[in-house]
DNA sequence: TATAATATAACCATATTGGTTATATTATAA
DNA sequence: TTATAATATAACCAATATGGTTATATTATA
């Protein structure tokens, strides 16, 4: 399952994507606006920092701030740089062939929903996220 | 994520379809053949009798039979029987309404993703699961 | 009547998850 | 120069889910 961890990594950068560009905001701030615990808040900056989309500057008037174009990242990414490879079975973890046929063919099964089910979270950018209202959300490529 | 045993379960069911229609095999030799725990056959066993999808007879000479036309069990039914209902994140099992825009944005894109993903699943029935080689795996529905 | 089978329920070790706590580090403002 | 407000890092923890085991009852045949 796509962790709650995840989900809020999600909204903490279409929370910094919903600011004007280059506009710095504290984490306290972000996790009141977004209501997610501040701890929380922090633990997953870390991981967003890591993964080059933030930086962060400390001191008073310090805080948080996008560091590239939201544009440019898609929901898959931010997923799998907080919880890790996605697979919606615990076959899709393993290297190992399968034995018998029937197993294998279950597999490839696995593999194309999970496809399906990647290539929506490819085509949302944090930016779509971030301008995307409720009652437009049947625009989502269908 | 969909559960090992949710997909013991599909096996099980795969491997019953492989034999003559009507055909009665014991849990013992369902384990031997597909390499899984008896306990869990056993275990399994009993959530798809309450489906109404299998039969079992008791004593010697006893077994399991499947109980309905294989082509009419779908992937997702299964899982959804042993798992329960299918949530790739946790918001899509909680029925309070979003407190902000982009969460409910979000869930909505959710909600998608795993259409696509349950669709593909759907698609696939587990007489389609017990004929299908490995090699044709092409075939399945794009 | 022994036995081979299903049926049912309780149990358990391990891993994951969502979150907390504690502490260190930095840089500004007074 | 020093108090303070911010980020940074790591360890910890309770609750739940998972995959599997154990134990025992029931049935029907040989």
């Amino acid at each position: 399952m796509i962790t709650k961890k995840a989900e809020y990594a999600i909204i903490i950068l279409a929370e910094l994507a919903s600011h004007p560009q280059g506009e710095i905001l504290t984490s306290k701030k972000i996790a009141q606006n977004r209501s997610i615990p501040v701890n929380l808040v922090v633990q997953l900056l870390a991981l967003l920092k890591d993964a080059g989309w933030i930086t962060g500057t400390r001191g008073p008037t310090g805080g948080i701030k996008l560091n590239i174009d939201p544009s440019t990242i898609n929901l898959r990414e931010v997923i799998e740089n907080i919880d890790g490879k996605i697979g919606i079975t615990r076959c899709l973890f393993s290297d190992t062939p399968c034995q018998d046929k029937t197993h294998c063919s279950l597999r490839a099964i696995w593999v194309k929903a999970q496809q399906k089910m990647l290539s929506v979270l490819e085509d949302v950018s944090i930016k779509n996220l971030s301008e995307i209202d409720p009652s437009e959300i049947n625009r989502i490529k269908d």
